[in-house]
DNA sequence: CGGGATCCCTTGCGATACTG
DNA sequence: CAGTATCGCAAGGGATCCCG
């Protein structure tokens, strides 16, 4: 995914489809956001504190590309200091429902899979 | 000494979540492996084949990845020439649906998404 | 407060070549 | 056929400083 840039309309209609959502979505930040702004506006200093581990940088990097691929609203307030706070769009909201879907997915599994990892880790370092 | 719940460190049943199976799951190949292997086993082959631009490093590593995580299971035939098969579990199957709807979420607001872009870059182009 | 600009290290990943 | 090993670049992203 190019996030410095801001380059790639997606060419044919046919072309751009999960993989694209994944990789748009699927930056490291992107997530994060668009749970935390789910309730409702949110100041950028908030998402900063909800956010544990995301430097001001990133933060504003994907933010940044949210509000252009149409997923979050900012809103400024011309007042000092500043104020500014971030929405979320009826199309992330919907977009949230589908996350919510994957995230009961990992709920269940995630015994799964560690387990899985630690088998296939033990294995591993028998062969090893 | 029961190891039920993962070895990775995530705190609250409610933190580790999302943003994890984003994480695992959105790494640049792994959706498109899993939706070339949803309909049975597939050979190595024909996964590099179904999956345009993927180079043969990716597909090793991505489903080895898989596959330690439980997400697929390799079959070895020893017979020559070699021939390996993936095939998802049920796990896995299940996580496809999840994608799925993700993929409905992008059909349907993939117009909108263009345009919101559009937009942006226009009126972005138009302050710079 | 809410960023932008820079520096720079780390990582992902493609290209290429070799093996059982 | 189905990998493994090595190299090397470029993107990702943290740290830091500055500014309206």
């Amino acid at each position: 995914m190019s996030f410095e840039e801001a380059p790639s309309a997606c060419g044919p209609p046919s072309a751009c489809s999960v993989e694209d959502v994944i990789d748009r979505v699927g930056s490291k930040w992107s997530v994060g956001i668009l749970l935390a702004a789910a309730d409702g506006p949110i100041r950028f200093s908030a998402l900063e504190r909800a956010i544990p581990g995301i430097s001001r940088r990133m933060l504003t990097l994907t933010l940044r590309n949210l509000e252009r691929d149409g997923l979050v609203v900012r809103t400024m307030y011309p007042v000092v200091p500043p104020r500014v706070e971030y929405s979320l769009t009826p199309m992330a909201l919907e977009l949230r429902a589908a996350l919510v879907a994957l995230s009961g997915w990992a709920a269940r599994h995630r015994g799964d899979i560690a387990a899985a990892r630690t088998r296939y880790d033990e294995r591993e370092a028998g062969s090893a």
